[in-house]
Order: structure tokens, then sequence, then C-alpha cells
DNA sequence: AGCACGCCGACT
DNA sequence: GTCGGCGTGCTC
């Protein structure tokens, strides 16, 4: 190595936005590569670092030297680098913490117990080995089993011969074995996976296939493949997927949650055999490690996972396919607020590789994207097994205001259609976004609701656990208390969750065999798999769930699906409501009928006219498309403009919005200074110069109180940076943070920022 | 994030 | 007079 690198630049994974430059000690220079922790002293503590590239002492009095070189191969791909820094300056996130979050839990974070390879004991023949006295017949049998398989670990051995552990150290000490720590490889997989053929494709998934295959290799391309429930994009992304991998690229494959990952990786399995890998947080830590080693060396070149599997240190991606691309848990709502869907299609741009975005009901965002050229469409309107898509019957509730309990929740239409279904011994899905049995208790006494103590909203009677339970906070009481503010004893069970929906099928319907399915009842371990089985094996007739039976799951069996109300989240004060409500009545109404009997849908609402729910009935994305994008461009909302979100919170309401009165103005003040001589209008109102295009201003709105104005004893405040310039959003963004470190940090108020937020409220 | 420095009230 | 509260600023 001609001119050794002496100085090294190096983020630490602190809330920190400076990178420092250390030196290297003669000794270690060798060792050193981009991407290396290393051993740093850092004020008076020691931290684990990462080396950015090489440094320079520029202007820096005091250079510090290293303690140590880490590891002996990057935990990642140097080449993944510019992608965290990008990710750093995009979401305006500190590198340090960027790098920290990509790696798997226990490779060696802070400085907390590091969790290296696992190993075990094991022991191996010694061949030739002279036998110089007869030996037990505990240690012929260990001598048995290790001659005959070459080697065992001690703890299979164990199983044959109770007492190996001590046999085997006698045999090692007579010199006939030797013992050794092998590390082992935790096999995060169930049951081995039958093996699978490509299966043959229609026409359309043959096009689909071939369009994404021809253009692979020829740099950075997206696509968005929106295909109806039961359309076949698994078997698009495994065959797209088969040619990344003869190509010999890797292939990455984001779906959106764990329980999704399972069937995907089974599937996968079948076909890619021991290439595939999966990445998500409900591996043990052991597990991750493992399966990001193989992932680091090359032996898995397919990786399965959710959200932070964007971070896999793969190689020559050649392809990234984005399951359920509309899915809102892509964005990640903690520390660092990223979404995977966006950064797989930096990650892909960077790689010069090729995405394919796949849903049936794509993102408003992805679809401006295809009709502005910049992501290529594909379309699978064709069901695989050419059943047609489930009729949908609207059903208007304001009619069922007089009528009584239950009765204003099933409609005749629906009930009729139950008790049809049901003797046909068919299986019916209803849904309603909202678990618990009363979601508005309300004291008879007084008029008063139940509310959380820690929160501002209202407790949600669960009747089952025999408590009112709080769904921002865990906050939990028991049901049997009285009003606290009158003291009465007669509180109204109102409003209605999946556990009450429950009750009342199973009084309507004594004969049927009833299940739910919500974050209450899979909430234990293999629950979910019990519910799934249950249904493909006949032995549940009405399945009652949430948001959760939308996602994905194949329900074969069921004919009818009845959506209870479909308007609860098309009053979200969220731009995005309409988008949201589209995207779940299209993925339940889907479940219907996708064996081989037709299926049907009966959908209630109070809305019947909304343009929502009319293009859900219809099954038309394009329809509410065209009306949901006019919205959006009136009132400059995503796709039209680009938003940052300041998230402020604090345990003292009035120290809370004080911080937040202070962080607006500061605001207001770099926006007027980056903008020229012109002053800043009134307080409050949106801040636009005369004489300048108004489109391409930052808008600053609030601060105000967020929606949800309390949680978890932290009170909230929120201001919206809003802008067609992403350049001018990021801009003020970053001389906010940069800048003024001192006036946006607290110790009582804590300050998050949300680039492209989702939950607004 | 930590940890030091520095500046004010209430205790031996 | 010192102990300790917390606001401010820095860590190569």
């Amino acid at each position: 190595m001609e001119n050794p690198v002496t100085y090294i630049e190096v983020a630490v994974p602190l809330p920190v936005f400076n990178t420092y430059t250390y030196a290297v000690p003669e000794s270690m220079r060798a060792l050193i590569a981009p991407g290396l922790q290393v051993l740093v002293p850092f004020g008076r503590r020691k931290l684990i670092g990462y080396i950015l590239g090489p440094g320079s002492a520029d202007g820096i009095p005091k250079i510090r030297e290293i303690i140590d070189v880490l590891d002996e191969s990057a935990v990642f791909p140097a080449a993944m680098l510019p992608f965290f820094q990008w990710m750093a300056a995009y979401y305006l996130h500190p590198i340090g913490e960027v790098i920290c979050e990509a790696l798997p839990g226990g490779i060696s974070k802070k400085k907390k117990a590091v969790t290296g390879p696992k190993t075990e004991r094991y022991a191996a023949p010694i061949p030739d080995a002279v036998v110089a006295a007869p030996l037990t017949e505990a240690r012929q049998a260990v001598m048995d089993a290790l001659t005959s398989g070459g080697g065992m670990a001690v703890r299979e051995l164990a199983k044959i011969v109770p007492s190996a552990h001590r046999q085997v150290q006698a045999l090692a000490d007579k010199g006939l074995v030797v013992v050794s720590d092998r590390p082992v490889y935790r096999d995060p997989f169930g049951d081995p996976v039958p093996p699978d053929v490509p299966h043959k494709l229609n026409p359309e998934q043959y096009r689909a296939v071939s369009t994404v295959v021809g253009a692979m290799g020829a740099g950075f391309a997206v696509f968005l493949l929106a295909g109806v429930t039961g359309s076949g994009k698994t078997e698009v992304y495994m065959q797209a997927a088969a040619e990344a991998v003869r190509r010999d690229t890797a292939v990455l494959v984001l779906v959106p949650e764990i329980a999704l990952v399972s069937e995907t990786e089974r599937r996968f399995r079948a076909r890619f055999g021991d290439d595939v890998a999966v990445l998500h947080s409900g591996l043990s830590a052991g597990e991750r490690y493992d399966q990001w080693v193989r992932i680091r060396c090359g032996q898995s070149r397919v990786v399965i996972g959710a959200r932070s599997a964007i971070f896999a240190p793969l190689t020559d991606i050649g392809l990234i396919i984005v399951d359920e691309e509309h899915d809102t848990s892509y964005k990640q709502e903690s520390r660092f607020r990223y979404n995977a869907r966006d950064m797989a299609v930096v990650r892909a741009r960077q790689a010069g590789a090729v995405v394919l975005l796949g849903s049936a009901t794509p993102s408003v965002q992805s679809v401006y994207n295809v009709l502005s050229g910049k992501f290529c469409e594909l379309n699978l309107k064709r069901r695989i097994h050419r059943q047609a898509m489930p009729e949908i019957h609207i059903e208007d509730l304001r009619k069922q205001k007089e009528s009584r309990g239950i009765w204003r929740f099933i409609t005749p239409a629906l009930h009729l259609a139950m008790k049809e279904t049901l003797e046909r011994g068919e299986q019916v899905l209803l849904f309603l976004n909202r678990r618990g049995y009363a979601t508005w208790p309300v004291c008879a006494g007084c008029g008063q609701a139940v509310k959380c103590r820690h929160c501002d909203v209202t407790l949600i009677l669960h009747q089952g656990a025999g408590v009112y339970k709080c769904h921002q906070c865990g906050y939990a009481i028991k049901s049997n208390v009285a009003c606290a503010t009158c003291g009465s004893n007669a509180i109204k069970r109102l409003g209605m969750g999946t556990e009450k929906i429950e009750h009342a099928v199973k009084a309507l319907f004594p004969e049927a065999r009833v299940a739910r399915m919500d974050r209450d009842t899979v909430a234990r371990k293999g629950a979910l798999l019990e519910i799934l089985k249950g249904l493909r094996h006949r032995e549940i007739d009405v399945l009652i769930g949430t948001q959760m039976v939308a996602k994905g799951h194949d329900f074969p069996g069921i004919t009818l699906v009845g959506i209870i109300c479909a308007d609860l989240s098309l009053s979200f004060p969220d731009f995005r409501a309409g988008e949201l409500t589209f995207q779940v009545l299209a993925q339940v109404a889907g479940r219907a009928g996708r064996g081989d009997r037709p299926g049907r849908v009966v959908l209630q609402t109070y809305n019947p006219e909304h343009f929502t729910i009319a293009a859900a009935r219809d099954q038309d994305f394009m329809t509410f498309y065209r009306q949901e994008i006019g919205f959006r461009q009136t009132f400059q909302y995503p796709p039209f403009a680009r938003m940052i979100q300041l998230k402020i919170s604090g345990r003292d309401p009035e120290k809370t919005r004080e911080f937040a009165e202070n962080v607006g103005a500061l605001c207001r003040k770099l926006q007027g200074r980056a903008t020229g001589p012109h002053g800043t209008g009134p307080l409050g109102n949106k801040t636009a110069l005369a004489g300048s295009d108004l489109s391409e201003q930052v808008e600053i709105l609030g601060p105000i109180e967020a929606p949800l104005s309390r949680i978890a004893g932290q009170y909230r405040w929120q201001i919206l940076l809003k802008s067609t310039r992403s350049d001018q959003l990021h801009r003020l963004a970053r001389q906010l943070i940069f800048d003024n470190g001192a006036a946006i940090s607290s110790r009582h108020v804590s300050l998050a920022v949300d680039v492209d937020p989702f939950f607004m409220m």
C-alpha cells in the first residue's frame, strides 16, 4: 500500500451530526477499510464507530488514536456507504445512527454485549488411534457413533449416550478423539419445504416477467406491477428473481410484515432452496446474526424480509421486489423515520438495479410516478384461476338508524347473505377495523366517556379480558369500576368493536363456529397459524377480523365478505384518509372468492355516495385515483408537494407549547432569511412572499396541538413544513437542525423530524 | 447520548 | 463557606 492512510473519518452511533477524525496507529494501518467497526475514545468514553473513509486532520486541534479495529472483514459492504450517507442526508438523521439501525442487533452495538457466532462443543475421532485397553460400554458407544458419522456435536452425542460429556473428555485424554468449539448455524426456518418448479404463466404474467427481465442489466428502472388480488403476483416475482439469480445478481424481497415473511419465504424456499435468507425483527439476535453473515459472505443471494431488510448486506443487487408497496408498514415510525419502499428505489438507483413494486391497490404516489413517466406500469387484470372479481353490494347504514343494538350494524341484507352462505356450508369473513367490545364507553349518569389517565383518548372495553384498555399506551382498568366523574355504575357500552360483533354473530347463528382475528387474539405465539389452519380445514364458519385480515393471507373457502362499517378511517384528519380507506376496502373485498366459487361482498357505509366508497364498490382504482389526485393538487399535498413534519412532545404542557412556538418562530425566521429581504406574513398564516413564485416557497403550518394531544403522558405538538421544492424544504430543515442546535434541544421537550410523514395524528 | 463546566439556592 | 440542582456545550 503506497501512501498508507493515517487518518480516518469515523461515524459514531450518537445523535450528533458531526463525523470525527481519528489517527490510526502504525500497527493497525494494514487492517483498516471503509465499513469496518473501530473502538474509539470519545470524550471520556469508548464507543464503537464506523469507518467512513480516509479522514483529514486539517483544522482539528486534537486528534486521538483509535483503540482497536473490531472486524477483520466489514460487517457491511463498503459499497453501502453511499446508501447510508444518502439516507442520513435525506432523513436528516445522524449517519452513525443510520448505520447502527442498519446492523443487526447484537453485531456489537454500542459497547453492549457482543453476540458473536454461536459455538458448540464438537468431538471428532482421531483416525488410526490405538486403543490400548478395552473401553467401557458407554465409551465404546460414543466411539461407534463418532466413527460412523465422522464427528458429532457433543450435545447430539448426549442424546445417544447420556454421559457423553464426561466420556468425550475421557476419550480425549486417551488420545482417541479431538474436541473443538465449532460455530453453529442457527436455522430460523421451520420445516423443510418440498421443492417446487416454476408455474406456467398466463399471457399477462408472461408479459410482466419478460418486461422486467428485459430491463435487467441495463441500469436502474422501476416497475409498478398492479395486479388484482389473486392474479399471481408472487409467481411473477419468483420468475423475475430466478432470472436475476441466473445472471449472478442478488435479489431483495421486501414484504410489509413479519407474518407475511413466512408465507413468502416458504414459496421462495421451495423454488430457491438454501439461496434464501430471511431478515426481520421476529428472529432472535443469534438467528439474525447468522442470516446476516450468510448474506454478507454471499451464501444467500435471495433475501426476504420486512422493512429493515432494506439494509441487507448484499453486493451486486440486480432486483429489488417490494410486495404490497402501498402498505404503510414500510414506514418506520420510531427513532429513525424512514420508508423502506422509497429506500428500495434509492438503493436500486445506486446499484443500477431493477425495482418491482407490486400491489393490488397501488399507492397514489406510485401511480403518479407511472403517469409522470418515472415508473413503468405492468398490469395483471385477470385472476389466475379465472374467477370473476367479487360483486360488491352497498348497504346504507343510515337506514338502520331506527334499529336497536346489533341490528344497527348487521343489515338485513348482510344477515340474509350470511344465512345463505352458511347454509351452503361456505365461509364468511366480517371486517371491522376496530378491536375490543365497546369502543365508546359512556356514563349514563353524567355523559362522560371513560378516558385514559395518560392519553387524550377514550378507553375501549375489552369484555373478555374484563378491562377498559387504552389502545395508545396500554393502560388498563377493571371493567367493573364506577364512573370516575359521578360515581355512577351505569356505564353504557356504546361503539362497536370486533369483540361485540363476535358476540352478536354467536347469538344470531348459534350453530356457526366463530373465530376472531385481531391483535388481541393473535398476540399469543402460533395463534395466527391456528386460525389460518382452522379456516383451511373448515373448522371455522365465520371469521371476524380487523385490518389484519386484509393483508395478503389467502382464505380460499370464503365466499362472503361483510364490511361492517367502511367509514371508520374515512374521517381521519389525514390527507391520506381516502387512500387508506380505498386500499383496505379493496383488499378486504379481494378476500372473497379466491377458491373455485364466486365471491360476494356486502359493504355497509354511512357515506354511500362518497367517491372512495363508490370506487371501492366498482373496484376501480383509476376512478378513485383521478378524483383523489385532483384533491391532492388543489390542496398541494403529496405527490405535488413534499412535507417534513416536526413532532414535538414533552411531559409539561406549558413547556411543550412554548418550545413548539419557539421552533415555529425560528422556522419563520429562517425562511425569511432564505428568501430575501421581504418580511414574513402575520404569525400563524401561511407565510408567502410577494413578488416570488409562491409555489416554490416553503409553507410553515403550525405549530398546532396534535389531534392526539397527549399520548402516554406526553403532550404533543406539530409543525408542518410543505413545499413543491424538495431542495428548499430540506434546506430549511437542515438549517433548523444543524445551525440551531441549542434552540431546538431541550431537557424537557423532544423534537423529532419526520421526512415524508405518514401518520399525522 | 453522556459527561463536564458553570452558575445560583439551602444546608453543615 | 460547600453541596447539588440543571441549563449549555462538546466530544476527533
